[in-house]
DNA sequence: CTATAGCGGCCACTTTCTGACCTGAATTCA
DNA sequence: TGAATTCAGGTCAGAAAGTGGCCGCTATAG
């Protein structure tokens, strides 16, 4: 409890939670003598945290950034916190990051206490959906995902259920090999036993995944690698659409409200096109309905159905007076005005 | 560069990126007899991190989750997945975890070698808005927010450009105290050393802050917290809306489609309820078109504007041939058939 | 029943750690 | 300019720990 290594991570831990500190305070904190603080931080230095300090009235040491990372000290609600944004990064929100997101959160969560990874659950719970996924875009329960990930980290045999294409509930027992993020969609490579062949399973139609506690040796891919063979291995046509549309407003404006989402290409002043691919109508739909000006459809035609249906229905909407107790405050509603004290900078 | 506390950090490092590690192996990563090891483990589990044992051919050690966190070893691309889902946590994606997401923003930064940094704001560059902010929604910059973080924990005096509701830009100096989340934005509670007086600052209207070097002994806040000071001193009318609208459609359908961002309530078999706040009207039009029934407005009136005119608009839309070049695949495209290995589990 | 692998006591030896004391250098403030 | 503050770091002696080798023990798989 009193040893040297414990003090180390200590001291690092008190130099991440606050930037500054003075060289007394420390020692006082970890119960040495102030030379032994010193050598203390010189151990820290010696391992390549760069720990800067102050001299004279004022004066203290604090860490900062270096080519190392050092060791992350986080309280209980800051890994709650790593938990739920790795969760969200890895369900494909940025390009890139969700595997290593899937790898980081596998480690949170295998350092967590229970009582935390409870909370971690009530959370998720009541998360956003998949940053956009809009409906039909089922999302991965994210405790099926980070049990799948450790699973392939730790080579550790898996059993799930799993709803195949048609609608088929099995269970299956699979040597995991690797998570693949393709497209929007998690999948699982891995060696399925029962089978005796290479298989790749859609995260999002498999459940209850349970380690079986026994380890394996990996086998060897047939495939240059996951990616490729998932790619490879997709049978069930994926229902795209690429969309394009002409809108009657300059590409800038259109730009400001879903070029996040869309392409949008100048054409002249007062009209762009924008292109966009997704599984669904719904959101392409959206997106017009969020640029605010008139458009034409190019393609496809489907969409237009969809567009239309999506205008009658708006267009025939009416106003409906309340039938129960009459509302607190309809239409935009304004706070109090401000205090005595307080001002908006 | 091989004493006792590095060795049980890369001990630790070892146990938290593979779950199995048969003693030998370890022994021989860390150098030392395999006595000396069961002594490193030894002082692991005297630390409280709990590191389990099977016996007998295949055993091996491995890092349980126990009631303490131990420190987090992460590499290069885990961290810079840490920044950006936290990032994303902070602007507010899920409730009650903004605030300490922030706070391990902070420190996760605050380690961060400058390469990773300048990954991380490339990568946040692209990044989804937000998550869900939908439009008008203006998000805060990530290195804003981590500024502005770090110089509150550090005492740090800060100076920054404000835009004030009018448009007038200032700049400012300021004591930094405390970040608040109300609603879906944050503000900076802060002493402005210019107007000597405590003032809150909507963190979407600042730019360019930078910490002054200096820092600053921390006042007394004339209030009982930060959240109430910020409340009391909303002086903007925030321009939100109640939404209710009556749905031709069962709430259970209802519900799945968006029961995520509206509440669905019960009226008969074929109709219910939803209610929702939103600060933009396109929000509540983008739910009402993903609901795919028709429906009737409760309130407000201006909903009603705004969807009649989305339904003008997409009534009118209609399907214009390319003019140019014939694209590739309009409508469902079909990816090639399964290869022969691979195939959907 | 045997091989494997973690567990932990004991011992002798080595290394590191610690606090005390002191000199020096940078920085702030009067 | 000078005093006070605070980090830097050398030296020393005693205390504490870490280390490897040896041993017998126990749990597990085949």
């Amino acid at each position: 409890m009193a040893n040297t290594s414990t003090r180390t991570l200590r001291l690092l831990s008190l130099l991440q939670s606050r930037r500054y500190w003075p060289g007394a305070e420390l020692a006082g904190r970890l119960q040495v003598s102030p030379r032994t603080l010193r050598r203390d931080i010189d151990r820290l230095r010696e391992l390549g945290y760069p720990i800067g300090a102050q001299r004279g009235v004022e004066g203290g040491y604090q860490l900062a950034a270096g080519t190392a990372l050092p060791p992350l000290m986080v309280d209980d609600e800051e890994a709650v916190a790593l938990a739920i944004g790795l969760q969200a990064a890895a369900q494909g929100a940025v390009e890139g990051i969700a595997e290593s997101s899937v790898r980081a959160l596998a480690k949170v969560v295998q350092i967590m206490p229970a009582r935390l990874r409870r909370r971690v659950e009530a959370l998720s719970a009541m998360t956003v959906p998949a940053s956009w996924g809009s409906a039909g875009q089922p999302s991965v329960d994210p405790g099926v995902l980070t049990t799948v990930a450790l699973a392939c980290r730790d080579s550790e045999r898996l059993r799930f259920s799993y709803t195949a294409a048609d609608g088929q509930h099995t269970g299956r027992h699979v040597e995991p090999h690797r998570l693949v993020l393709l497209g929007r969609r998690w999948y699982l490579v891995g060696y399925d036993l029962t089978r005796h062949d290479w298989r790749s399973f859609r995260l999002d139609r498999l459940s209850a995944p349970r380690g079986a506690g026994t380890r394996f040796r990996p086998r060897q891919l047939p495939a240059a690698d996951a990616a490729a063979f998932v790619r490879a291995g997709i049978d069930n046509v994926i229902a795209g659409y690429d969309v394009e549309v002409l809108v009657q407003a300059p590409a800038a404006a259109v730009r400001e409200r879903i070029g996040r989402w869309a392409e949008v290409q100048d054409i002249d002043a007062s009209r762009c096109r924008i292109r966009m691919t997704a599984d669904s109508l719904d959101w392409p739909a959206l997106a017009l309905g969020m640029v605010g000006a008139d458009f034409h459809v190019v393609s496809p035609p489907e969409l237009l159905d969809r567009v239309h249906d999506w205008g009658r229905r708006f267009s025939q909407a009416n106003l409906t007076p309340r039938a129960d107790p009459p509302a607190p405050a309809p239409g935009p509603r304004a706070r109090p005005g401000p205090g005595s004290r307080g001002r908006a900078g």
